[in-house]
DNA sequence: CGTCAAGGCTGCTCTGGATCAGTCGCGCAA
DNA sequence: TTGCGCGACTGATCCAGAGCAGCCTTGACG
């Protein structure tokens, strides 16, 4: 029964060991089944009061808007994703998040997660822990925008997307399906949509990685992996740290 | 006695009301006093059962090398902040820090950290909050990487350390004192030296900031603020969340 | 079947910021 | 006192990537 919880118990299984009481409480999480329909936004930014979802099921990424209109996505969340963490410690929501496919996702209230700490407090350094991996990413991603050409911020962006499937059992070392559009890289990476479209086919011609209809396919991945410098475990974790 | 326990308690307090026991369990953190030079490397990528620290006295900056030898600079540390936390959550740490100038700081073991939260299960909270906080910059950074000109880049930047400063009590509205070279602002900004120069000289001579002598100085504050897109509270925090 | 909107694709021009190649001023050690 | 090295500062040149403009394909819809 609580083996069935899925890829979140899973995540954070891998650096503490969850007893009874936490995964009890874990099971709290996913009372609210909740559905919404691609491009909703699930989370606002500046917004009060919000909630936090468990992806089960589909695609969204979070994003900053600026003055301009220009946005910024910072990051992409997958099946068993915790999504808007931040928007629930903080009283305002720093940033918004939207739903790129259909979504099946656990809606979390605010009073879930702390009353959750306070009965099973071992939970709240598992989240730390969850919340320290997803910064890591962040920073990996912040590297990418700042001192890494396009070429290689996009080699670089598709591998570690890979590399974060595979752990949750979507796509393998061949390639995988990905709904995302030029539109959405581009405002990952800092790039132009046109100018995404020149990297993608240049890393095609190259033999490297092809990205058509939908799915991306790794033609050459040890050579992908050289170009982008990515360090391909850099995501795993070996077992409970905490005990 | 605790209320002298310096900027670290006070940061989380604004977060969690701390029972006695988890302020106890703070104190703890406290005990291995050490100093370090100017340039020193505290916290190595790559290397495994690395040390947190407190930092009492000082900066640092935390950044990642690439393979070509390029870096990025994540962040700086001011007093108050907790360093390295990643580098004990994770076995293997994803990121160096380096001293900036001489330090003063307390060092925490991993296990510290470890038993810490187990004893005092409020207190992980507190940390995943001050965690999150930290996330929060680190994704206004990159919002500033991948969107921003190199003008609103450096004005948003020097705004924000204007703001963090202030909250410890280092600097005021009229400017702060600023031990950073241009090399540091050009690693943290993926600018070229040279072009930080040019970009200071501008903001300069347009009558908005100065930096110069190891000074940060707000000649419009106002005019910064819009330029930068800067939203002056987004660090702030009214009262404990979590009681 | 025709229209319309998204998204993919491409060529051209222009510019922001990198790179190179220095000078200048200062603090420090011999 | 004389180098010497670091950091600030400047000008000239170059190029990656943005902006613009337009065309093609696909799929949804009346």
């Amino acid at each position: 029964m609580l083996m069935t919880q899925g890829p979140l118990t899973r995540k954070l299984s891998a650096f503490v060991a969850l007893s009874g009481d936490d995964l009890e409480t874990l099971a709290r999480f996913h009372r609210r089944r909740r559905s919404f329909q691609a491009g909703h936004q699930m989370i606002h930014e500046g917004g009060k009061n919000q909630s936090a979802f468990i992806l089960a099921e589909g695609w969204a990424c979070s994003y900053k808007l600026l003055p301009d209109g220009e946005r910024q996505i910072v990051d992409f969340q997958i099946p068993g994703d915790f999504l808007g963490l931040r928007s629930i410690l903080f009283r305002t929501s720093d940033h918004s998040i939207e739903a790129v496919t259909r979504i099946e996702a656990s809606e979390v209230l605010a009073s879930d997660i702390l009353d959750g700490f306070s009965r099973a407090p071992r939970l709240a350094s598992a989240v730390l822990w969850a919340a320290s991996r997803d910064e890591a990413m962040v920073v990996e991603h912040l590297v990418n925008l700042g001192r890494r050409s396009a070429e290689t911020r996009m080699a670089h962006f598709l591998l570690e997307l890979g590399a974060r499937l595979k752990l949750v059992g979507i796509g393998g070392l061949s390639g995988f399906d990905c709904p995302l559009t030029q539109y959405h890289l581009a405002d990952a990476l800092g790039l132009s949509a046109v100018h995404v479209n020149r990297v993608l086919r240049h890393l095609r011609e190259e033999g490297l990685v092809t990205f058509q209809k939908g799915r991306v396919s790794f033609d050459n991945l040890a050579g992908l992996t050289e170009l982008a410098g990515f360090d391909p475990d850099y995501l795993d974790q070996d077992g409970p740290l905490l005990r």
